[in-house]
RNA sequence: UGCCCGAUGGUGUAAUGGUAGCACGAACGACUCUGACUCGUUCUGUCUAGGUUCGAAUCCUAGUCGGGCAGCCA
């Protein structure tokens, strides 16, 4: 389906951590390069996260190496499995064909198991490639892993048990721009720290009542160093680890030590981690480890604009039914981008042209549109449709005749072929190809003008016909048949070509024609996005299709000819009942 | 008033002390049995002020502007 010429024949890509990367591998610093890509299952992935998704594995791809699907799954009040059921497809979607041989899983049911790393004895989880009993890495199959680390720094006096509540640890911690101060419970023995933290463990103490934390510095001018909690109690079950925990850790220890757990070279991650990164250093250095460590490297978020991205806004969008759900083809979610019709390739190569820096910007999103195109161009087979039919009658056509044309099914293509397609006496154009007052420039079919069928032939308007009302009902023209392919006039020039499909052979069908979901260039800015959805993102329209169109294939992508990208709706499109989505139009330079 | 990060055309990004380039976009033109595609021309840029240097987008200093950080969220 998806043409992978483009993005193959694209240079690989540079940027300051590829560049970082390339180095470490020069120095052959690490056996292999091993990314992650860690989401929390607490919603649906979004097209900021295909930018994290395609840097990870892109740069696992360039380095042979491998790339993790972690779920961060330190929260269990927020998470589901439906999430992490959705979040997988997806990754897998938009990997698909390009860097899934670097998808890393793990055997089913697999925690770390004891290891001699150095000489010294370490836990590891190794990988395998997704198949049959195995299964992305979840966080929470570290728990025992982390819990026995959490001892092993309250044993090196590095982590203690805070009796503080929520709302004491808050003033404790001061303000940026004012030092916090130590907690009374900071300085209890390592004996009564061990005590506690697995009575802890054990269930004896209510939601928030102790937590265990890192002793740091609570003078530090950064906040997440003034002894940040590594663990808080939460009498909850967890969707994937079950009800085993009542504790659970938070994502700054978690993660660092998933990372090493699993052998991450490099911890890619956005930019408001980056005051979170010397934290990630301080525990992994407290604990001694006896491998390679991982490193963080942060870049900035994708902020396309004409676009929300944000879970909680577009959880909004979904709750209050602007859109029919995740998937809905207007939204920004792989889900959403897969059903309007999308190729992975398009996302692809759209979030890598963007580029990986450290500057916030705002992406205009007609980059995301030409890479849709583009990709969509050389991929899709060519077919006629018409959205809104107009009838045309072509008198000198007896009816009950068809004449046989040869439609190409894709200019694009190194040896294009055709098929066949038939002209009759009656035929639908479309309404907008015709003007009974043209303005300027008009290129289509107006009194007495001449228009080419495309792949017929030439015709011209005769005589306007309408009802009673003064609506229009038909048009009659004459068809100047001999300026069909193959035929003396077949050369005969005119300034417009139209689409068309035959009335009496055709199919229909809904066509549901998307545009963008906000009318400004930044909805998030707006005091209320809502207000700012476009009124027209969706129409729906009973078109006519030309009958090959009957069997259109799912995964195959369509340019309806002068109008733009349709693929079939993977959900509402059943056998004898056609859905088309509209991907995106083609560009229009012809000023309306 | 604290700490961290950043700043190159309309947008995004490259140039790693040596000719400011690429893509998108826009405008105009050519081509065209898709007003698409393709091709051609044009458009606009190094935040400011000092300093180092033969030479600064790049290094230094100060400033300006923008983003992030005070969840028992990630």
């Amino acid at each position: 389906m998806t043409d992978e010429k483009n993005t193959a024949a694209a240079p690989a890509p540079s940027d300051f951590i590829r560049d970082i990367v390339a180095q470490h591998v020069a120095e052959q610093r690490y056996a292999k390069i091993v990314t992650r890509f860690p989401p929390e299952p607490n919603g649906y992935l979004h097209i900021g996260h295909a930018k994290s998704i395609c840097l990870n594995f892109g740069i696992a791809r360039e380095h042979n190496g491998q790339c993790n699907l972690r779920f961060d799954d330190t929260n269990p009040a927020k998470e589901e499995v439906e999430f992490v059921e959705s979040i997988t497809t997806d990754v897998r979607w938009l990997i698909a064909g390009w860097a899934d041989h670097c998808l890393a899983f793990k055997p089913k049911g697999a925690h770390p198991a004891p290891v001699t790393s150095n000489g010294k004895p370490d836990r590891y989880i190794a990988p395998v490639p997704p198949g049959e009993n195995t299964e992305a890495f979840f966080a929470s199959d570290y728990f025992d892993a982390l819990y026995e680390y959490a001892l092993e720094l309250i044993r090196r006096g590095k982590a203690y048990v805070c009796d503080l509540s929520p709302e004491d640890t808050d003033k404790y911690r001061g303000a940026p721009d004012q030092p916090g101060r130590e907690s009374p419970f900071r300085n209890r023995s390592v004996a009564e720290n061990l005590d506690l933290f697995q009575r802890m463990k054990a269930g004896e103490f209510p939601n928030a009542a102790r937590s265990l934390r890192a002793k740091i510095d609570m003078a530090s001018p950064n906040v997440w160093l003034r002894d940040p909690l590594l663990y808080r109690i939460r009498h909850v079950p967890h969707h994937h680890a079950g009800d085993k925990w009542c504790i659970y850790p938070l994502y700054d220890y978690a993660h660092c030590l998933s990372d090493y757990l699993e052998g991450i070279t490099h911890s890619i991650c956005t930019l408001e981690f980056e005051v979170h990164r010397p934290l990630y250093d301080w525990i992994l250095e407290a604990l001694d480890l006896p491998r390679a460590l991982p490193h963080q490297y942060e870049f900035a978020k994708l902020m396309p604009n004409y676009l929300i991205v944000s879970k909680r806004n577009l959880l909004r969008l979904v709750q209050e039914k602007v859109v029919s759900g995740w998937d809905d083809p207007r939204m920004p979610t792989i889900s959403g981008l897969r059903r309007r019709g999308i190729p992975a390739s398009a996302v692809r190569r759209f979030v890598t042209s963007v580029g990986v820096t450290k500057f916030n910007s705002v992406t205009d999103i007609a980059l995301f549109e030409h890479a849709i195109r583009d990709e969509l161009n050389t991929a899709a087979a060519r077919r006629l449709a018409v959205l809104r039919p107009i009838k045309l009658v072509l008198t000198n056509i007896p009816a009950g005749e068809s004449i046989p044309c040869a439609a190409v099914n894709n200019p694009q293509a190194e040896n294009p072929t055709t098929r066949p397609i038939v002209l009759t006496r009656e035929v639908f154009i479309e309404t907008d190809d015709f003007a009974e007052v043209p303005p300027p420039k008009y290129f289509r079919l107006k009194p007495g003008g001449e228009v080419r069928l495309k792949y017929a032939c030439i015709i011209k308007l005769d005589e306007i016909v309408k009802d009673a009302a003064g609506a229009i009902t038909e048009l009659r023209c004459t068809a100047q048949l001999d300026t069909r392919s193959g035929q003396p006039n077949a050369d005969k020039k005119v300034k417009g070509t139209i689409h068309w499909v035959s009335a009496t052979q055709c199919v229909d069908a809904e066509v549901r024609l998307y545009d963008r979901l906000f009318t400004v260039p930044e909805p998030a800015a707006e005091p209320d996005f809502i207000k700012v959805v476009n009124p027209k993102s969706l129409e729906v329209v009973q078109a006519k299709l030309e009958p090959s169109l009957a069997s259109a294939q799912l995964e195959d992508r369509y340019q309806f000819e002068r109008l733009g990208y349709f693929a079939l709706d993977p959900k509402d499109s059943a056998p004898g009942k056609l859905v088309f989505n509209r991907t995106i139009s083609l560009k229009d330079t012809w000023a309306k």
